[in-house]
RNA sequence: GCAGCGGUCGCCAAGCCAGGUCAAAGGCGAAGGACUCAAGAUCCUUUCCCGUAGGGGUUCGCAGGUUCAAAUCCUGCCCGCUGCACCA
């Protein structure tokens, strides 16, 4: 272990001081430039940032070695609330996190100090990522590194740039939307910043205008469409209530319902205050009708539920029917508001929509069956949602419901509730179904948050072009390209500026700063010019907008640019060649949770922005998990970067990210498999070095062109599965499956002393060098090689150097190698002498005439007999022949036709020398004594006439 | 609920799109053996069941279907994982 960490300190350097990781255009070269997104700088890079890196690393690795002029750059994000949330956690002493960042993180305390400002945090982490990285082996160009926000001010401007080139396109738009809203961070509370009600979303209720004296009683719903079946209302006794003026009206509602509506873009003004039972007794009117109803007690009402007014349709909700038949059955309950019992007693349910299974009163029915016993049970709840969901579906509404009789309820809602609005009968509000506090513990509320901006990813034209930019690119794997196309449809106006956290203030609105989604999607054409920034020390004032216009446009005249901007003419054509040369994207890797998200912004913002330089191509990869758990901080499974590769090396930690899994599939992270996987590294420096230590044999025999020949395939599989980004069948491939050969061939030999050995193992390193790159930098100097494996030429499969005799000779050896094991295992024999006996020539004929026939049509035994028997030479042996054939016929028949061309190809093959040569291996593989004979071979030692039955490639065996 | 991915011989994981070479690659684990004074490393064998001659039987989430032939194609079902928006 302490030698493979040498071994990879010491290639690190060499590859830092060679710089060859640096990318400069060269127009005689083809480029590829990969990317993988920035990771968000509030913690230490993981593992699952290494699967995924590391497959952009192998493919950059790979791209270079066959000769593109390879560009890996990187950078790290800061944007966002994340940062600044984790900070304030510091500042305000939040022991479980202080305590994960010293234990999982390894923060010492004096660092940690420093992590009140968020940029002493996230810097921290980055220097601690880059080293990870550097580490770790990806071959970055590091002269293009940044990071984001404003404390980045050259990157700033060209977020700036970019917005406002969104704008001009009027995919940036203003919008008010109703959002869950934190009072106390005044900010919008997403889901993962709650503490309480994951998933809760804002809801609009409809408000129903009941007209009472001078004032509405805006009574909430759902269920506009029940307005026709309304019997009276309800109100909470001893909540408070106020009367308010609201944009103009005098509403009477919850006091809570009052303050939410001002953060609704309400004006409201409070003209009383008072408890519920002041106005319980008293009679409103329908605002459809004119009916005359009571004002009723409702204990289930609650006034912190959207308006805290409800009107009752006791025929088809549960809650209305018990409550009323609650007050009904105890009339005492409404002496104390004065209300006659008898008026009560006379009010009865209206039924108004008509729905399978159930009879005129479904909620009294459901009651009833169900037995909820009052408005204080829990099943009443139960009862409220299965029937607003049977009624919704399968509801059709009764003639008294005006223009909507006979309709579904379903098909009509939404026109009705457009209708009731444009009468004026109604109005709305948004609430949370459910309770929702935010992680710093303060309740939530809904906000109509004001002319915020948004991109407007629902643009239709916009989102066509996506798909276009969707289809011209390489997506592996290739079943992302529907999720991706769901994707663009699904999503909507996206808002991209918030008013708090790290970031890049909106250029043209200072309040509002560029979210992290936002921000992070074009700026791969960033690490293009950021090189000459940063050489030449160019300022933030001086990258105008006329000079980003003119490096990614060629906009302008560019004299008057560089004297406006004060940056060298040259300079400025150096950067729009290096962005023209470098541009588009190639390939950009990254997990699939970021498919609905960023990687479709990328597309999106690339056709708006970019639309000559389009991605080419986008990979998609599972989610990392720790020994078969998901990873995470307070689980206390987190492995960092750095940890492992402190732990296994680097190249152990490539390899066992990669052997984990490809396409979409969840690689898993196990111990065990990166401590083995390690041991493989080590034993294959091992190999190397006594391949190379002994290799003098020159001569070039069947193994040795069995060997190449094999290779060359090896060579086109690990080829084809990195182009298409299937890493880990490359990996396996070129770890495991080569050493296999590798291990065949020396079992064969019984030496490592062949010079081929040697040309096989240069071949072998160099597949294996994306992968594992430091200890195929060793081996590749050890064996002699001028430069660095990490340059070196990629292997090319070579179709002259594949030998399909060699190969089929070698599988015959197997197969009888198996054949020989099968029938001492099914004997349970000690062999002391085995015999082989190689088929006569004229099976061969038989064999392969038969195996010619069967390329194009099934073989008939009778046809194929009448063709042989026109050999006078078989026709002598007819018997044995039509014996022979119908033996084999059915394997022929069955064979892969690839399989039949090989061995065409190959013709007959001398058995028997293939297996005079391998005696001494079957010897010592057997432990016994080996002969080979012909199958006609008169002179041949045959007691138990076993002959007869060989076959071609399937000798006839007989053990003593 | 909607959408995406998946369910293979102890575990991980190929194969499935282009049906026969599939009892089904590779890795791990396990058992046995070689080497060694010993341990480790390495190498070999076995690892669904049966079998005193290279063979046979039962398998690829479940149930059907298509076909001479299905892990692979079709239909229905069951079970996992992931995403679903003001957020990285």
């Amino acid at each position: 272990m302490e030698v493979l960490g040498q071994i990879e300190e010491k290639w690190r350097k060499a590859w830092e001081e060679a710089k060859i990781f640096e990318a400069d255009p060269d127009p005689s070269r083809k480029k590829c430039m990969v990317t993988f997104p920035f990771s968000y700088m509030n913690g230490p890079l993981h593992v699952g940032h290494g699967f995924t890196a590391t497959r952009v690393d192998a493919y950059a690795r790979f791209k270079r070695m066959q000769g593109y002029n390879v560009l890996f750059p990187w950078a790290w994000h800061w944007t966002g609330e994340t940062i600044a949330g984790a900070s304030e956690r510091v500042k305000t002493g939040d022991e479980d996190f202080i305590r994960a960042l010293r234990e999982v993180d390894g923060v010492s305390e004096e660092d940690l100090k420093k992590f009140v400002d968020p940029a002493c945090m996230a810097s921290y982490y980055t220097e601690q990522s880059r080293e990870a990285v550097k580490r770790i082996g990806f071959s970055i160009d590091w002269r293009r590194e940044f990071h984001t926000t404003s404390l980045y001010p050259t990157f700033s401007k060209f977020i700036e740039w970019q917005c406002e080139r969104l704008r001009e396109k009027g995919y940036i738009v203003q919008g008010t939307y109703p959002v869950v809203w934190c009072p106390h961070d005044e900010s919008p509370t997403g889901d993962h910043d709650r503490q309480v009600g994951e998933g809760v979303a804002p809801e609009e209720y409809t408000l129903m205008k009941f007209k009472m004296d001078d004032a509405y009683l805006p009574a909430a719903t759902f269920r506009p469409e029940t307005i026709y079946g309304v019997t009276n209302m309800w109100i909470h006794p001893d909540a408070d209530y106020v009367k308010a003026r609201v944009n103009g009206e005098q509403w009477i509602i919850s006091e809570i319902a009052a303050n939410k509506l001002k953060e609704q873009q309400r004006k409201v003004k409070t003209v009383s205050r008072f408890k519920g039972k002041e106005i319980i007794g008293k009679h409103f009117l329908s605002p459809l009708s004119d009916r005359k109803m009571l004002i009723l007690p409702g204990w289930f009402v609650s006034p912190a539920n959207a308006t805290g007014v409800v009107y009752s349709v006791p025929a088809h909700a549960p809650y209305d029917y018990l409550a009323l038949r609650d007050l009904q059955e105890k009339p005492e309950l409404l002496k104390e508001f004065g209300i006659d019992p008898d008026e009560v007693k006379k009010i009865e349910s209206i039924s108004m929509i008509r729905v399978e299974g159930f009879g005129e009163h479904p909620a009294v029915e459901l009651v009833e069956q169900m037995g909820v016993k009052d408005q204080y049970d829990s099943k009443a709840e139960e009862a409220t949602k299965l029937l607003y969901k049977k009624e919704f579906h399968n509801g059709v509404l009764k003639d008294i419901c005006g223009d909507y009789s006979g309709r579904m309820v379903y098909e009509v809602k939404e026109s009705l509730i457009r209708d009731f609005r444009e009468r004026g009968v109604s109005d709305s509000m948004y609430d949370l179904p459910q309770p929702v506090v935010c992680r710093c513990m303060t309740p939530c509320i809904v906000k109509v948050l004001e002319e915020q901006w948004f991109l407007k990813y629902s643009d239709e034209a916009w989102k066509e072009k996506t798909k276009e930019a969707l289809n011209q690119a390489k997506i592996y794997p290739e079943s992302a390209i529907q999720w991706f196309l769901n994707i663009i449809d699904w999503l909507r106006e996206w808002p991209c500026a918030r008013k708090t956290g790290l970031g890049t203030p909106l250029p043209w609105s200072p309040g509002w700063i560029v979210e992290t989604l936002s921000d992070s999607t074009v700026y791969m054409a960033f690490y293009t010019i950021n090189k000459h920034i940063r050489e030449y020390d160019i300022k933030a004032e001086q990258l105008t907008e006329e000079v980003f216009d003119y490096l990614f446009y060629g906009k302008g005249n560019i004299k008057k640019i560089a004297e406006k901007s004060h940056i060298n003419r040259e300079v400025l054509e150096g950067m729009r060649t290096e962005f023209l040369y470098w541009y588009p994207v190639d390939l950009r890797i990254s997990a699939k949770e970021l498919v609905p998200n960023h990687l479709t912004f990328f597309l999106f913002q690339h056709v708006a922005l970019f639309p000559e330089y389009l991605p080419k191509g986008i990979g998609v990869n599972g989610v990392l998990s720790i020994e078969g758990n998901k990873m995470s901080k307070s689980k206390g499974n987190f492995v960092t970067l750095r940890n492992a590769i402190n732990q296994y090396g680097a190249d152990a930690t490539r390899c066992a990210l990669l052997l984990g899994g490809e396409g979409m599939d969840d690689p898993d992270w196990r111990r065990e498999n990166v401590r083995d996987v390690r041991g493989k590294i080590q034993g294959f420096h091992n190999l190397a070095n006594s391949i190379i230590e002994t290799a003098k044999e020159e001569e070039v025999g069947h193994l040795e062109e069995w060997l190449i020949s094999v290779l060359q395939h090896r060579i086109k599989k690990v080829t084809e599965s990195i182009e298409t980004l299937k890493t880990r069948t490359a990996t396996e491939n070129a770890l495991f499956e080569v050493w296999n050969d590798f291990r065949w061939y020396v079992r064969r030999k019984e030496r490592t002393d062949s010079k081929v050995l040697k040309e096989a193992l240069e071949i072998w390193i160099r597949l294996l060098a994306p992968f594992a790159p430091y200890i195929c930098e060793e081996t590749w100097n050890k064996i002699g090689k001028e430069g660095f494996v990490s340059l070196a030429e990629w292997p090319i499969s070579d179709e002259k150097k594949v030998n399909l005799k060699a190969e089929e000779t070698e599988s015959l050896i197997e197969n009888v190698l198996e054949d020989t094991s099968n029938i001492l295992r099914a004997t349970k024999m000690v062999p002391k002498k085995i015999c082989y006996y190689s088929a006569a020539s004229w099976k061969w004929k038989v064999y392969l005439t038969m195996l010619e026939k069967a390329i194009s049509t099934k073989v008939a035994l009778s046809n194929l007999m009448k063709e042989l028997m026109t050999d006078p030479d078989l026709k002598r042996i007819a018997e044995k022949v039509a014996k022979f054939a119908s033996q084999v016929i059915e394997e022929i028949n069955m064979m892969p036709s690839d399989k039949k061309h090989r061995r065409l190809k190959v013709g007959a093959v001398d058995e028997s020398q293939a297996l005079s040569e391998a005696e001494s291996f079957f010897e010592k593989e057997f432990n016994a004594k080996v002969q080979t004979y012909r199958e006609d071979d008169p002179q041949r030692h045959d007691p138990k006439r076993k002959a007869e039955s060989a076959r071609p490639y399937r000798p006839a065996i007989y053990i003593e």
